[in-house]
DNA sequence: CCCGAATTGCTTGTATGCAAGCCAGTATAC
DNA sequence: GTATACTGGCTTGCATACAAGCAATTCGGG
């Protein structure tokens, strides 16, 4: 007999459930900005559209209610939580609270093993540079989140992980402009190689510039994308 | 018909919720010890005991889950996650790292109106001192997550109430002996001193060494704790 | 006596039924 | 024409029924 879900179990319980996967298309939903801030739904309508009944849906619904992303109404319905973006700038800070951590946890640190990886990939030749924007994109990613994980704090890299969920709906949006692929580049090597020089504190204004210019660039994006996006409503969402 | 939940509706619809409570009342069996890591229960067994139904018992279940206290089975069943100490010292160091930066941050503001309460109850004359130890270790909890609340950044606030939350178990293991009390006070009111100094550097180093101080002791304590509460596992967990 | 395989009880995951309450739309009174 | 009271549909919160699978136990064979 056949499982019709191809998922391996890795020990927790639920990546392969049904729960999980609601969970997984909602979120993308308001990633693809199918779901925009303020869109109201019910719990039977989504169920409905995810082809499985209200449980399973509900146990996302809660999840994503806790993680800030959506409202409940008692006995009214759900909602998209509009965009704050105060609450933006206030995660960019927060990120950059725990980078700047692990940045001087890092310098301080004998062995640092986990620096080759990075170097392999920011610290490059400039033609054997990535150039695909979504690629570049996740790399960003991935560069903020392993130096937390590297610093070797579990829990801090959980929270920055939380952080860095929270905002990638906007992040994104950096990353539609080719010019920020090279100053990405730029600044990452400029971090990593001062990181590598224990430089601390060279590298944590490197870092903090780093983030508030995403922060700054994102902030102005999100405003026009957010204006643009909005029509498209009628007819993506529901 | 009498509603058993006298509780009252403040506009978020959780807070009377049956899940609410079931929330509430299993982690403070955990708290009180009457849940030892490593037992082992199930969903049904508790709804019994609680007097409610599944469902809202597996609401809360999941939530302490995704909080790192408990771990669920698939189809075996749940149980409190083990002590991990490294994890806790890990949870401490998050904890410092976010009240270091919330001092920067107050240490750079023009009003700081938010430390006013806090000097009413630290930087008072010695007689004038709090010294019941339970109320001493509320104060102290209050202590350093008012210092992030007055900092301004609510994220950054929430993610240190988590972690406050999360080492409150062992952390209240520190206050049960009384010399502890007047190295508080006196700890608390050097930060406090030199924040209003805005003596940023000499306030972060007595932070610092101030949680360190806390880590250890309830490292140590901790571990004998745990180890004479053990016994009381048979007539308590059942 | 020992070891292996089938089975049965118990577990969580999911689906569905029911109740209390909000809200929009309608009808009615003025 | 306007304001108000009411009613019915729809919503979530909770309870319960069902399904799939693990694990301990028991039974049978050697």
């Amino acid at each position: 007999m056949m499982n019709s879900n191809a998922l391996q179990h890795t020990g927790h319980a639920h990546e392969s459930s049904l729960a999980e996967s609601a969970y997984a298309q909602i979120k993308a939903s308001m990633f693809d900005f199918e779901l925009l801030p303020g869109d109201r739904f019910s719990e039977t309508e989504l169920a409905t559209r995810l082809k499985m009944s209200r449980t399973p849906v509900r146990d996302a619904l809660y999840r994503l209610e806790r993680e800030g992303y959506l409202q409940v109404h008692l006995r009214v319905g759900w909602s998209v939580r509009p965009y704050d973006f105060a609450r933006f700038e206030n995660f960019y800070d927060l990120r950059r609270i725990l980078e700047e951590a692990s940045v001087v946890r890092l310098c301080e640190q004998d062995e640092r093993p986990g620096l080759d990886a990075l170097r392999a990939i920011w610290l490059v030749r400039e033609e054997d540079r990535v150039t695909d924007l979504r690629r570049v994109a996740e790399l960003d990613e991935a560069f903020h989140s392993q130096l937390v994980v590297i610093a070797g704090n579990a829990e801090v890299a959980r929270c920055h992980q939380e952080v860095t969920e929270r905002i990638r709906i906007v992040r994104r949006l950096d990353f539609t402009q080719s010019h920020r692929v090279h100053t990405t580049y730029e600044e990452h090597g400029k971090i990593l190689g001062a990181i590598i020089r224990r430089r601390t504190d060279e590298a944590n204004r490197l870092l903090r510039s780093h983030i508030e210019t995403s922060k700054a660039e994102v902030r102005k994006i999100t405003i026009h994308r957010l204006f643009t996006a909005r029509p498209e409503r009628a007819e993506a969402g529901r």
